[in-house]
DNA sequence: CGTTCATGTCTACACTCGTAGACTTCACTT
DNA sequence: AAGTGAAGTCTACGAGTGTAGACATGAACG
């Protein structure tokens, strides 16, 4: 661990960082200031120093988790392990011209690869499947998925009601990665791999297709 | 309220549903024992004496609202204070014999109705969502789900892979719930009813028809 | 060099939490 | 009516929470 010697930018986003992994592993309630704090090597008084308060550090940490990933490749969106679930590398522009059928296959992949037994992926939906039980915690999650992801995955689809259908697919992501890791029920973490893209790309063709 | 005069079995049924709305609206950390207890009209110590510990309470309270059916039409599904409805007529002989699609319409419908916008139905939904995020809660949650809930919605599906099918059926009512609920994004508050329900009536019957 | 001010720490407060042990009070039996 | 055991309460502890205010420190500048 480097010293960091009195670098303000640097500390601001170790603690940043540091709050990413932490929210997400454990959600807003379980997650203490204390901890986030030691984990940037730094006391508890300067996360609040710098972030005013717990719930104004987890609307910086949302806003930043939910932001779509920078192409720009000099900044590392994060190295605590969170990154933005979307597809590896297709933007809006050229997920359009993209079959919906292979869109929803892909999605269906990703989905499959990021919540199988061994991975550990931490994302965007278990900072929220962790964090939702708190109302104040909840309406800030909601402000950032309205505000970036909901609008992100509308534009990837086409034809009437964008938004309702978006939220739809996005609604089977949540509940599968909920039940896949977060909860961890066996018949979904035991399923085969193939079979589980399988159904999840056609239930997924119901919303992304026309 | 009746004044219940030192009646254990009275007691502990009181603690036992007030533990319900309290653990189902506020999460099991959010949940306090002292609480659940002043909401039953007792100490906290009582709740301890009768259950054992906190997390005791909250591996009963999910045993409860789990067991009867929860998702499926013919059920009222827990308010706030469940009943145990004994009920000896053969439910899983008489659902096969329902259309799938029509299995897939009503579970929708149901759905659709219990998340409205007005509908302030506590469930098991609600429970697991918000008890998520505590690891001790979540392992005793995918028991009560493992023991109750999968294998009853596996019945109700015919053809091979059923446990893997009907808990992506419940992966999708999870997700919808939790969005259009607990997070409450405004797309799918404010979506058509009717339309919803014809896009969760595909979207399910991918995993519920053969 | 010494001053300065951002950067970071220490102590402390005012809670809330789960729960352990000793105590009291009531309903029922004899 | 007296006794007894169950039913319920009281006090308290130890740990943990977020955060406010006072204090220390060090790097950059005159």
């Amino acid at each position: 661990m480097e010293k960091r010697s009195r670098n303000a930018a640097a500390t601001r986003q170790a603690i940043l960082e540091s709050a990413m992994t932490a929210f997400t592993k454990r959600g807003y309630d379980g997650a203490g200031v204390r901890e986030i704090a030691t984990d940037a090597g730094v006391t508890a008084m300067l996360v609040n120093r710098y972030f005013g308060s717990k719930e104004e550090l987890f609307a910086e940490v949302v806003d930043t988790m939910l932001a779509p990933p920078t192409m720009v490749p000099g900044e590392s969106g994060a190295s605590g392990g969170a990154e933005a679930a979307s597809e590896p590398e297709t933007r809006d522009e050229s997920r359009k011209r993209v079959a919906s059928r292979e869109l929803a296959r892909e999605t269906a992949k990703a989905l499959a690869a990021r919540t199988a037994p061994g991975a550990d992926h931490l994302g965007p939906f278990e900072l929220m499947l962790r964090s939702a039980a708190n109302p104040r915690a909840a309406e800030i999650l909601r402000a950032g998925i309205e505000r970036h992801v909901g609008a992100r995955f509308a534009d990837a689809l086409e034809g009437p009601g964008t938004h309702e259908r978006a939220e739809l697919g996005l609604a089977l992501l949540a509940g599968v990665w909920l039940l896949r890791t977060v909860i961890g029920t066996p018949a979904l973490r035991e399923a085969d791999s193939a079979l589980l893209v399988e159904q999840l790309t056609s239930m997924l063709s119901v919303v992304v297709e026309q």
